[in-house]
DNA sequence: TATAATGTCTCTAGTAGCTATAGCTTCAAG
DNA sequence: CTTGAAGCTATAGCTACTAGAGACATTATA
């Protein structure tokens, strides 16, 4: 049996956050000592991991939410896990996109050598979109 | 004069953001008509262009208090300006480099070609971190 | 001029995924 | 038996908005 700190080094998760889990119904509430305090188990354990890795992976509450469900039936098909997946690699690549079009956009803003704000290329181009090299 | 539509629509920012921006301090409360609506001059548009300008290059509403600040004092020297733009140009650096980790790693478990749950790549690698290939 | 349609007002609450604080109780070591 | 660390609940705060309710203003058409 674990105690709630002993859970949070063993995975990584915060205290705090492993008690939102709870409340959010990621995790069951685990039983309690005599004195009301928390005691997970190594399921308990192997639970948040899974969920702490799925985070760490960047799939939402929701997604993980569904991902955990099927790791429990193992005899289910897994299109499901797949395009929970497939559907999150997308959105990652989306964001990679759009974060190098900023990118590109900053390094050229911030070749600026100007002394001044009169002459500042980082404000000249925030004030007037028609500056811009790219649509945004 | 503009309405607060005719703003939202010249600057493609939505109304209740135009409300909060004001209600956060980074634009003027405009002046009213009679009947208490917002009426905007072509300053008020400025600014706003400005701040959507900058939202759009992924500046927080922090930093474009600073920038919006240095835009007023074109005399001043442009240090905060390049240093503020460099320093988000660096965050987004980052966040690339992490996105680019989580794509690759998405992209080995997407692969996954099992049928059911048990067999899952996808699954598999949620449960058990030692079978990634990277540091997350 | 009357009325209908659209626009705007304030206020409150909700979103994701936590994090922080206050004031209390319990546990483990010495 | 005491002390200090760890845990408890409940509430509020974070970013940057977004949604909704219910009332009032403005504009376009009949």
């Amino acid at each position: 049996m674990f105690s709630i700190g002993q859970l949070s080094k063993r995975t990584g998760v915060k205290i705090p956050t492993i008690r939102y889990y709870e409340q959010m119904g990621l995790i069951d509430a685990p039983e309690r000592s005599e004195g009301n305090q928390r005691r997970y188990t190594k399921d308990g354990l192997e639970r948040l991991s899974f969920i702490r890795h799925s985070r760490d992976l960047g799939f939402s509450v929701e997604d993980i939410r569904g991902l955990l469900d099927l790791s429990q039936h193992p005899e289910k098909p897994c299109q499901d896990a797949h395009s929970i997946a497939a559907t999150h690699l997308k959105d990652v690549q989306t964001r990679i996109a759009k974060l190098r079009r900023l990118e590109r956009e900053l390094k050229r803003i911030t070749q600026c050598e100007a002394d001044n704000v009169a002459d500042c290329a980082v404000i000249e181009t925030l004030a007037d979109h028609g500056l811009c090299e790219t649509e945004h």
